[in-house]
DNA sequence: ATTATAAATGCAACAATATTTCATTTACTA
DNA sequence: TAGTAAATGAAATATTGTTGCATTTATAAT
């Protein structure tokens, strides 16, 4: 499940989508490819505290609109930002899996490997994505409850 | 499906929940039982702009904890305030159902009439509850896009 | 290797929003 | 009708999102 990626492996990725290797790009993506939970861009700033603020917006904003990552939001409406496992592409996001949020721990789980049930709209509404948010306690914590 | 709601159980329903009869909070109720989407509080703040906004952030924070309303963000992660048509009480929300986001008209609708498909989590993961996003097209949008 | 240049960064400044404090007003109770 | 607790409004602060610009850095061309 978690591939550990090396430097080379990020370059490339940065490469590919016509961006430049930088410290702060480099150091944004191994953080998040290390994680199996979504980042909010809180979190980033205290663990990279030497990176500007705002160049972790913009890098975020790069990311996503690249499709390297994509924004889900939590319980209280702050941003998190998790890896595209699936064939994203600019301007074009398959992220239409469930999103887990824990109550407990607050992390952010993409559960890629669920598949979305067919839904049909009333008349009329043509959806082009679909997320599932589900809330509750995620592995970890249910365990520590007992 | 909309009903259209007196004066008086406005006052009933702030009564049943031990709030104060107050002409922000009756005006409040009366424009979010008026509509079929939800409201920003940005939208709240400009249609009543001689209410306070720190009054505005208060009525829909108290309105949220005792299950009046519910709170769902579109996807731009703003806050969108609705009432919650089904079973909710203090603390216990069963805002199960389906959100849609319209991208043309930034809308968003609670699909009540919805139900969610079971889903199985991963093993460890107990979810207490669900809500579907969909984005794309409101009927009356892609009546127009014709 | 060196240089030119376009892009990325960091900083300052600003805008918007969330949140707290407190004095005043208002709704309800006795 | 008076007393009380709650709600409001206003000011002030904290946090977050966003833009402009000078400086630095990565890369391409020489």
């Amino acid at each position: 499940m978690t591939h550990a990626k090396t430097t080379y492996q990020f370059e490339d990725l940065l490469d590919k989508h016509q961006l430049k290797k930088t410290a702060p790009r480099l150091r944004v993506l191994s953080m998040m490819y290390s994680k199996n939970t979504a980042t909010s861009q809180p979190d980033l700033e205290s663990v990279m505290h030497d990176i500007d603020r705002v160049t972790l917006y913009r890098i975020l904003n790069v990311f996503e609109e690249k499709g390297i990552i994509h924004k889900v939001f939590d319980l209280n409406g702050t941003a998190n930002y998790a890896i595209c496992h699936s064939n994203c592409g600019a301007h074009k996001h398959h992220d239409e899996h469930v999103h887990f949020n824990c109550t407990n721990c607050k992390n952010v789980y993409c559960l890629n490997e669920l598949t979305l049930p067919a839904l049909n709209l009333p008349g009329g509404f043509k959806a082009e994505g679909f997320t599932l948010y589900a809330s509750g306690l995620c592995s970890k914590c249910s365990k520590k409850a007992n």
